[in-house]
DNA sequence: TAAAAGCATGCAATCGTTCCCGAAAAAGGT
DNA sequence: ACCTTTTTCGGGAACGATTGCATGCTTTTA
């Protein structure tokens, strides 16, 4: 069932040589049909499949890719590699998946061990701490192929698929604005990334557009990513705290939106009586919270199988320098009870 | 940076055989102090990573170990991958995963693909639909290394990990009971899975306890895992219109248990108001629903970590028949108001 | 002084596959 | 009947690393 016929065991039972059986194997025109036949015929019978290693060490690829994301257990990116694994399965590709935990250092350490085990191509979301892109350009420049996904490396010119931050972070915040907020936090993540800039940049715009000035003790920045709660608690009591205190938050990640509610559920606070809010994530719960949060949403499978689409079609191009593709697709704004400005206030 | 300079490079740089270099590079007694600190030293300078392809060819062993779940976005399995891939990479091995989608031919298939590849060894949960573990059994009586997960084979002879689901669905269950609650549903998965068995055993054994009759009506048997909501959001809908409605339902896994609570939402129906709701499941920010729902949690992370462990004990072990280890850890009941027996009711 | 022992290193096989060459056999042309 | 072309197939190198065996040199010992 699982055992491993080699060429040369076929080779051996037919009196061929191995060269003959490989080149029947692979429908070479130099075999004659009847031999292709005896071997094709035989390789099936014994189940033959074809040592990818061997393989790997010969053509110096291996069929596989190798994903670098920060976080496994994190809602946007495990759908994402969901939707990465369903593409490369079809395409008979194997998926390596390695974590960096928002380390630069690991993330450099995780691209080597996936370049010394010869994947084909890299997908990568890059760490909140990675601001030097070297890396990924010697690659690229090498010809290696990468494509970025969400946490985009801007000065590299290989494909990249995105959102649109900017318009989905504008979104929620006119949303918040037209509920009747005006005094409005943000909680941000690392200025390393550029999602952070763009969806910052939406924010400010809503305000902007609706001539509400940008208050900077208003945005608070999580260089942690909000991976200690605690993070995220501390500020979220300085902004009750405030004199001026906010009406409503808007959240700019995964982690910092649920990190925000636990704050405020721990305090006592309650949404959107005394404070209202709206942010990114990708859970697909949130309809059942309390209140029922206003949320924006990536397309984070589509995301991922457009990614590794385009990282195989790179990959398998004859040619290597392809026009790279930058794809931005939209967020989806979900509109609940959370971000609703209560009329009896 | 990313070269890959290979022992042969070494050799003609340094005039030596690659033998030479191989044994100086291992450490090999046969080889002068002086050549060894020159091959070293060069190996240290280029930055010479052994291919592990070749490796991997030679020796028939790839230092990675090949991971199969039924679906990655669901929170049990995301964690528990995020133990798995915590010490497989401080151990040097990479993580291939797979997912089955609840499908046999798929994890079959999966299971061939990681072979292939030549795992070292597999970390398996086996997906719903499986009845024959027959694979398993034949690759575990050539001597490879299994391991499995939450979803085990009971009738192979191999290290498992598991939770004492029927502590975790008894503790469920009486905790519903002692609120006050007689007339218990329960929503399971199907009976191929030993887990679902067992949770349901343990349901049924809290209700023996207290004397409380089991009406064969009050549980429902998802075979599709939940997977379209619909299927659930049917099940439930019955349960609402019967003559005897019961009062609180317990639901035995992650799926089961949001989309019931979907579907109670969709109905309108008030919890724990009009029924109470406990069950298991690994979402981490259940205390923010609606109402804070209690949970069943399975310690994910650890059993991923100690699954890893067991397995890359049993692969470097140099004897191939090691004793099996059976760990069966805790879960947690997390007691919160959607499983309150309301007084004014 | 010659043989044995010790040491440092090289050669070549191996893992499974592909592919460049070369060669034998069959087919075709004159 | 002989030469050329085509068809069909095998030998062997290569990919990168390990390792048993062979080799050649120095040193020790009978």
């Amino acid at each position: 069932m699982f055992e491993n016929y080699t060429i040369k065991d076929i080779a051996k039972a037919l009196g061929l040589s191995t060269s003959t059986v490989s080149r029947a194997l692979n429908g070479s025109y130099e075999i004659s049909a009847e031999t292709k036949k005896l071997v094709l015929e035989h390789a099936e019978k014994v189940n033959y499949r074809p040592n990818p290693i061997a393989l790997s060490l010969k053509e110096h690829k291996s069929h596989s890719i190798g994903v670098v994301v920060c976080e496994l257990a994190n809602n946007f990116f495990s759908q994402a590699i969901n939707g990465i694994e369903s593409i490369a399965y079809d395409r008979g590709y194997h998926v390596i998946i390695t974590q960096t935990h928002e380390s630069f250092e690991r993330e450099i350490t995780n691209v080597e061990h996936l370049l010394s085990r010869h994947v084909d191509g890299l997908l990568v979301s890059l760490s909140s701490e990675t601001v030097d892109t070297s890396p990924y350009k010697y690659l690229h420049d090498k010809g290696f192929p990468i494509v970025f996904f969400d946490r985009v490396a801007t000065d590299i010119d290989t494909s990249k698929i995105t959102v649109n931050n900017f318009k989905g972070a504008f979104e929620a915040t006119e949303l918040l604005i037209n509920s009747g907020f005006t005094k409005i936090a943000h909680l941000t993540n690392s200025n390393n990334l550029l999602i952070s800039r763009e969806r910052f940049n939406g924010y400010k715009a809503a305000l902007d557009k609706h001539h509400i000035e940008l208050r900077s003790e208003y945005v608070k920045r999580c260089d942690q990513t909000g991976m200690p709660k605690s993070e995220v608690a501390a500020f979220v009591k300085e902004l009750l705290n405030m004199d001026n205190r906010p009406e409503a938050i808007f959240t700019t990640s995964d982690r910092l939106t649920t990190a925000c509610l636990y704050a405020l559920k721990q305090l006592g606070v309650k949404i959107p009586d005394e404070i209202a809010v709206a942010g990114f994530t990708n859970s697909d719960v949130t309809e059942l919270f309390d209140p029922p949060l206003t949320v924006v949403r990536q397309p984070a499978f589509q995301m991922g199988q457009i990614a590794t689409e385009l990282l195989i079609k790179t990959i398998e191009s004859k040619k290597p320098i392809e026009e790279p593709v930058n794809r931005q697709l939209d967020t989806e704004l979900v509109i609940r009870s959370s971000s609703d400005k209560l009329l009896y206030k």
